[in-house]
DNA sequence: GGTTTATGATAAAATAGATTTATATGAATT
DNA sequence: AATTCATATAAATCTATTTTATCATAAACC
């Protein structure tokens, strides 16, 4: 069986005429009318009949069927060149979230330019969905993404590079800063600010809330990290963000969470699972590794 | 480029050696040399050497990119094979795990056997994760499947069927079974006997321990649930079961559990998301459906 | 109502592709 | 040095795919 017949087949089955599809693949009509009988003798059975009245193809049960897979074996083709192609490849076609990209990242930048490495990063921004999809599509060789819990899916994995913590920030003139740790239980009659849906920080916050079985008010959402500070700055609301994404010229007072097990803010690096790198990738991952590495060194003082 | 040709290749990769893969498919040798060429013609690349010595094959990271993706649509392949054969099946290969086929199919069974068609469903039992697997590969047409959340991976769906309570059961002489109901966070102190690891309920059981912040000690955990009820029964302990699986003649003491939101049992009917099903299984999947229908109405009352 | 047009099927010929047979090559083994 | 093992290559053969040319059928047009 060829590749060839499926992918005619396919087409037939989207645009329901032989000549369209002919003309499609710069082939005679009759090419399409014998790979559908080659599919049909191999499979033993009719995939496709015109009706009585002859306007129209009807698509039989083992068509539907034989186009579902046809259509998984030829994305999977595509996927092949795709990362053939790559194999050569000298960049690394990279995606970050923006909280990622912005506070953390950025970071283990400045080690990826001191060694010359960094204009090889080809960074993809998008939403951790979108991310996914695109590993999963051939189109991005590595993903920096969030999570509450570790990732894994069918295709995708992940390989964890830090952990961090979440923890309540306040306004210096807030109550609250006056002590330096906090259990959730007792935000109840709290007022957050919170990042929008689509971050992780809203799930892991209504997971605490259902643990402690407790409802803190949510008094206004945004995508935007330092609208949150800012927000949490002028004491409008108290805010939920991971240690990173908190710096010292914030001017925020860093609460710790007491609560055990402490929610963890999973930072990994995801890629599919079929899919090989090149040996420059391979050493561009060595050298984003071995900068995550660095930077855990010097967070642990 | 032809199936074929990724057959030999995957079957090189493995075995390393023309002459044995030549012999596997019953083809003379330069076949398998041939089949390589054409594979490096089409993705310009070398797949294979064999090293300075002659004495063994290297692979590629061509090579190797190659095999995994060779493998994946072979798979799919042989899937489709399976499939098509299976649209003119009358027979639906049905997975049960062992508690939903005793106390909630064995009911609709007796539907099923007054029309006739239970002979048609070919009970196949396991684990939920072996079940899951084997629909993934074919194996399976559809599975009843319990799952304390809704049921979804990249390859297989689940289509919802019912919805159970957990109950607590104790023994008549339990001092519990002067109740009707209890909250969760009232049994810190209980002695329970459960389920043992692969089924749902100590999943749930630990969540609801988080939830409640308590943690109720488990005395013993059986993988059958006619074990479970003779010794709550004995009251060595108390139970956490789903209402179905208890019956008026255990004589035991239920109790409904106060909790809210309320944890589900959900019963999934779930199948492989490109698989089609054949006329006479979709009249099966209907009366199943129904016999499930009907099941909930009788229960309501 | 006959003619034209659109859409596919089929036959036969032409072309392209895969496999085999026979033989060569090169290293390891005896 | 001769033999064996493992693979490559060339040429011939066989097989499969595509094309050209033509036919069939229903619909659209005049």
């Amino acid at each position: 069986m060829k590749i060839k017949d499926l992918a005619y087949f396919a087409a037939l089955i989207k645009v329901k005429n032989f000549t369209t599809v002919a003309e499609q693949f710069k082939v005679s009509q009759p090419t399409i009318s014998y790979a559908v009988k080659r599919l049909e003798a191999e499979f033993g059975t009719k995939l496709i009949y015109r009706d009585q009245s002859h306007q129209s193809l009807v698509i039989t049960q083992s068509g539907e069927q034989l186009y579902q897979h046809a259509t998984q074996i030829l994305a999977e083709i595509e996927l092949t060149r795709a990362d053939m192609l790559n194999l050569n490849a000298t960049d690394l076609r990279f995606g970050l979230p923006p909280i990622i990209g912005t506070y953390y990242f950025s970071k283990l930048a400045q080690k990826l330019a001191s060694n010359g490495t960094i204009q090889h990063f080809k960074t993809v921004n998008g939403g951790s969905k979108e991310l996914l999809a695109s590993l999963e599509a051939g189109e991005l060789d590595v993903a920096l993404l969030g999570s509450a819990t570790p990732l894994q899916t069918d295709t995708v994995t992940a390989k964890i590079i830090e952990r961090h913590h979440f923890k309540i920030v306040v306004a210096p003139e807030n109550p609250l800063a006056q002590k330096t740790a906090v259990a959730f239980h007792d935000l109840a009659k709290a007022k957050f600010i919170m990042l929008a849906e689509g971050f992780v920080h809203p799930v892991v916050f209504k997971n605490l809330s259902d643990i402690n079985q407790i409802k803190p008010e949510i008094i206004y959402r945004t995508n935007d990290v330092s609208v949150l500070k800012s927000m949490v700055h002028e004491n409008v609301g108290i805010g939920f963000l991971t240690e990173t994404s908190i710096t010292l010229a914030d001017d925020l007072v860093v609460l710790d969470l007491l609560d055990e097990p402490q929610p963890i803010f999973y930072i990994s690096l995801a890629y599919r699972r079929t899919h090989l790198f090149s040996q420059a990738q391979q050493i561009l991952l060595e050298n984003l590794e071995q900068a995550a590495h660095d930077y855990r060194l010097e967070h642990k003082k």
